[in-house]
DNA sequence: GCATAGAATTGATCTGGATCAATCCTAAAT
DNA sequence: ATTTAGGATTGATCCAGATCAATTCTATGC
């Protein structure tokens, strides 16, 4: 199971061999629990290891001089969580835990040897850095672009759509374990000001977001909210289902997964 | 010269062995010059070609629904045009030139040829898109957490050192042919606003900026202004100068080039 | 059931940047 | 020298979001 997670994932991307698919289960071994808030990377660490995501949420934030925080990226299970191993000898960033969680650790030799010894799967992780790039230039797009409206949808939708590919929607709905605080960390906008747009947004009937779930009422209306490109984030195949989260997909040619109408 | 230019690039982040070097000689051939306001690449496309920017300025850009353009990266002599070309079989955004420059361009095939049999050039090209990376986040953290003036400040030094790593500061000066627009459309500010920020700054006595020229008059000053953190462009070794353009540096150790006092 | 603490919500007010609208510069073209 | 066009600058006004300040929920734990 473990090892999988990691295997789906890149397989999304490049076909890997066997042989790929069995030296990656070689090096993601052991699950370990952790906690809610942990922190997995600090700012400024020499980082040692890369974490891969199994269940939970983390964030990648920067801390602005001012002490603001700034959160450049959002975790979802499976994951991984830093790549940037290769080249930092400095983060230049924190990673944090959301929620509790699984994680596997790879340390940063095995890695390099395997890359070096797999051109697939070197590529592979290559790519899934493209495909993190591709989002972070979104988020770029949306915080310098889009009012305070639009913004919150679209962040909606791409965590709907990145929710979705893993398997974890269900009937138009997802755990979303973030506060209005952090989505606004998230966006560059005020708490009370992220208040104030979920609630337009739940006025017009596109969804609902309490206790940390998120329901999709009108996807078409939350995509047209937001200016949202469904082919953003650059799937190539739809990931396969994963282990205990997974639930089979009903329209296999639909890019989003569907809002109940 | 033409090939130095990659190789320069890429061997500051990993030490290529002269086959190596010899490798991307060869594939980095006829040298062309483009013209001022080219697109080299637009949304949308299926990309099928990496270009290095030899010479010129260009950018990274996404249009928004409304027909807004934001830039999402600013590109120097030296930079490598797109790699996104590995994963992306649409390209998520524009590249376009800003200047007349010259470029070279190297066809998809060859790229991934050249990648799976050399382990060190795909680390290192691996090593250049992380890097973006890390200032694609630094920009996104600009933009959503730091007021006007900070903002205009911290991409004025963000250029600097960048323009400064390749040689091409003379004496606290150097070319930035963006307009004031375009300065807006990368920070997610009106023209007008970037107007007053600047003249803010001259004000200051921390910058000057007439004529697509840049001056740093007080560069501690506008380092403090934008809580500019001189390290996050992690620089491992200095690039060698190049070329023509090259200066021999007066400090060696010296992290920015010196402003003049 | 009651207390507590972390969130969400709501209202009132303020302000950093946006907008709108003229000029003013300046370099190249005739 | 004069026109022309792309930028820069300046002033006046507006408004989306920020701030400040209470409440109100809601899930705990006792």
């Amino acid at each position: 199971m473990t090892s999988n997670a990691l295997t789906r994932k890149l397989d999304r991307w490049e076909h890997l061999s066997d042989d790929d698919q069995v030296t990656l289960a070689a090096i993601s071994g052991r699950i370990e629990p952790v906690a809610r808030h942990k922190q997995l990377i600090e700012e400024g660490d020499d980082p040692r290891i890369v974490f891969l995501l199994i269940e939970g949420w983390a964030i990648r934030y920067k801390i602005l001089p001012d002490g603001k925080r700034q959160i450049v990226a959002i975790l979802l299970p499976g994951d991984l969580c830093d790549i940037h191993v290769f080249i930092l000898d400095r983060m230049d960033h924190g990673i944090a835990m959301l929620t509790a969680g699984k994680i596997v650790r790879i340390p940063k030799d095995t890695m390099l040897a395997v890359v070096d010894q797999n051109p697939a799967i070197a590529r592979a992780l290559w790519w899934t850095t493209l495909v993190d790039e591709a989002v972070l230039r979104e988020w770029l797009v949306n915080v310098g672009g889009r009012n305070a409206y639009a913004r919150v949808a679209h962040l909606l939708c791409e965590l709907y759509v990145r929710m979705g590919n893993v398997g974890l929607v269900t009937d138009g709905r997802m755990s979303l374990p973030l506060t209005q605080a952090d989505l606004g960390q998230a966006l560059g906008l005020t708490p009370v000001h992220v208040n104030r747009m979920l609630s337009q947004l739940r006025g017009k009937g596109l969804v609902t977001f309490r206790a940390f779930q998120l329901r999709i009422l009108d996807l078409d209306g939350l995509i047209a909210a937001a200016g949202f490109d469904p082919g953003y984030l650059h799937g190539k195949r739809p990931e396969r289902t994963i282990g205990s989260w997974s639930r089979p997909r009903r329209n296999s040619t639909a890019k989003l997964p569907e809002s109940p109408a």
